[in-house]
DNA sequence: CGCCATCTTGACTTAAAAGTAAGGTTTCGG
DNA sequence: CCGAAACCTTACTTTTAAGTCAAGATGGCG
């Protein structure tokens, strides 16, 4: 049970996003990338995921960059998540057949009820978390940008453990 | 935020235990393998990380199996799936650095402390099921068995979407 | 003792996610 | 109308998780 990377980059991404549009601004992909401390390219595979799903909006060219689709008080996490979750597999059982309830576990197994459970709980969490509720512990983009750059590169595939 | 395939198993087969228990037996790896859907060699891979773990107890040889290492009401579920968490990695930010707190976007992250707490209202949510609370709905280890065997094959590819 | 059933262990293969690269398209500004 | 800035799209490579295989170790039972 943990999150993906596409979900917390993504999270991140709107989140700078929100900070930027507090300025009247937009952010381009090479920005947005240098602010989650990932390449341009990843960070232009996730923008497209974003802009897909209608989360934000994109404009090319010159003075292009990306902006958010509605205003950050209307952007709940739970969206985000869900639209970032990878096709969204939430169960593994190999005898289930792709139909609901047809897995030859159905009625006998204790355990799917609890999954679906657990995706509800999490789900209506993150449904109360907007993205302007975020900002106001956040720094502008200035100020981190400028953190970042002043700070030593390091290996890009150190991941967080608890 | 997805259950990885390793803790789905896991926790179905600790509840066939569980239900095995009831009725003074323990269970093989074929038989758990039967009861899973999944191929021995793998449900043996599964059992050896929850007997490693303290979850489950291992007799070899003739009239050996599986059993649970402690009573199905003192396992809780948050326990199980801590323990199959693959590595346990919470985080993708690849500008965390490994050690606690020295994340290059600390302080200015809104996004880290919203995982830290999703995880931890997950976690709450599943130190409230013990095995044996889930046994009330279930059927007998026969039962399930014999349901299975009379279920045509079917691919073992297919995953339950939602 | 010796054989069989069973778990153990590590190496290997396959499948999925993450990340990279490159060429194409759109827009703006001169 | 041209060129640079910026996003779009597809294909490819790398990494990680999942699953398989086979040889080894162990305990029970005749």
């Amino acid at each position: 049970m943990k999150i993906s990377a596409q979900e917390e980059y993504g999270l991140r991404a709107l989140l700078q996003l929100a900070r930027a549009e507090t300025q009247g601004e937009s952010l381009t992909l090479g920005r947005i990338a240098r602010l989650e401390g990932i390449s341009t390219a990843n960070a232009g595979k996730l923008m497209w995921i974003l802009n897909k799903a209608g989360l934000v909006q994109s404009q090319r060219g010159t003075k292009g960059g990306y902006r958010l689709a509605r205003p950050a008080s209307d952007i709940h996490l739970n969206e985000v998540i869900s639209v970032l979750d990878n096709e969204r597999v939430e169960a593994h059982c190999k005898s289930y057949t792709g139909v609901l309830d047809s897995c030859v576990h159905t009625g006998d197994c204790g355990i799917r009820p609890v999954i679906v459970e657990l995706h509800q709980i999490v789900d209506n969490a993150l449904s109360e978390i907007t993205l302007s509720q975020l900002l106001g512990t956040e720094a502008t983009v200035d100020a981190v940008l400028h953190k970042i750059q002043s700070t030593k590169p390091r290996a890009e595939s150190i991941h967080a453990q608890v």
